[in-house]
DNA sequence: CATATATTACTGACCAGTCAGTCATAACAG
DNA sequence: CTGTTATGACTGACTGGTCAGTAATATATG
């Protein structure tokens, strides 16, 4: 910590204080970091300075780090939520499998951001040891997801398009793969150079064409196409 | 010689040194409170706790905790390796779905295990920030699943028993769906509750029946049984 | 100037890693 | 078999560094 205090420099430009932004910019460096080296391994100091603050400013609006964590945490779960809302559709009069399709593409594109893996790795990796904020995102998150694909697999049921399976045993498993799949095509982690020679459309659309081809009553006697 | 009690054993088993045994005691504490708490938050002193040696123990027969960690996952890796080979098994002439169904049952119940669910949340939590080992878990544990599982399945597809579809893709959408139920099914995971009040059997045959039924060609025109 | 906002320097708890010393056992001698 | 000495596995108080959280100080804003 040999840094000179002489220089007065105005720092940057942008010292556009804005206190209403300052929470959004703090959280989002927080994912950014907690996503990344885990909870215990994150360093206040770092978000602060990856959110172009202090760190004594972070504790003007986080009173610990263990706050900031949940709020981190229940921020991303509001926007999963609102996700959701977003990608929730009406079918009108669209074949089952088509409806399925266009929702999973959404999907698959909502999964894409760097945040949604940054959570996920809290989710799996960090979420069990605070309680509270596993049930809230079982309730909030997991729930309306499964929900909102199984109300979708229960139309196709519904117009016998689809196989009349448990719907939510479908959701359980359509959500399963977009998400394990989320983790594998992220370069650091492991199994990442086993789908690494796959382009990112082909494995949506073949994982999309699975789901979708694993739900589907086939037309009549037609198993092997031309 | 009149005297039941050997001279060697008359102190207490209890506390018997045995220097060979003690890296699997350590290793064992170590990937219990590291699956756990995570590996920053793991301290060395409730590894040795655990392990029933003290603090100082731990640095004798790992030099840090990073290599501590290491050997952890290194010798989880070959404990994975050896569990897949005993679950490979001649088809003989067995029906593709039979022999899936087989091999699935086997392999749900080698993930049930409390290692399984503790190595699954260091693999998605923390092994991207150990490049060499995310490498050595891609290459030696996942890539040996996913040739396992798609050589089963492309069995089925030689015998004309299963859709014609890219066994690697199978392999990954089957083993997702078994390693995420297996963290739902986990008390304190967040989702537990929505699959809580279903019978683990019956979780487990029902994710069989799913993937099992989505790649089997339907007999020939009855969906619907009598 | 008064207040809100931000920064910097600091404090103390915590914990990985060390090391001087303990103690169980082995080995050897009488 | 008993006493003596040697060995090395094991212990836990201690050290040094790190980092969450705080206090003192500075700067913007109305």
């Amino acid at each position: 910590m040999a840094a000179p205090h002489t220089d007065r420099d105005r720092h940057d430009v942008r010292k556009r204080r804005d206190p209403d932004a300052r929470p959004h910019q703090i959280l989002d460096a927080a994912l950014e970091v907690f996503g990344e080296q885990g909870f215990a391994a994150a360093r206040t100091d770092d978000i602060a300075h990856k959110a172009g603050v202090a760190k004594g400013t972070v504790f003007l609006y986080f009173p610990t780090k263990d706050d900031l964590f949940k709020a981190v945490v229940r921020r991303e779960i509001v926007a999963r939520i609102e996700d959701a809302e977003r990608m929730r559709a009406d079918a009108g009069d669209v074949p089952a499998a088509d409806f399925l399709r266009t929702f999973l593409d959404k999907y698959w594109s909502s999964t894409q951001a760097q945040s949604s893996l940054r959570m996920l790795r809290i989710v799996m990796g960090e979420l069990h040891k605070h309680p509270d904020l596993a049930r809230f995102y079982g309730t909030e998150v997991i729930e309306r997801a499964w929900t909102l694909v199984a109300s979708i697999v229960q139309r196709g049921i519904d117009r016998g398009e689809f196989r009349p399976i448990d719907p939510m045993l479908a959701a359980r498993c359509i959500t399963s793969a977009f998400l394990m799949h989320r983790v594998w095509t992220e370069p650091s982690s492991p199994g990442h150079h086993l789908v690494a020679h796959l382009a990112p459309d082909h494995l949506r659309t073949s994982l999309v064409d699975f789901y979708v081809s694993s739900l589907a009553i086939p037309p009549a006697r037609a198993p092997h196409t031309p």
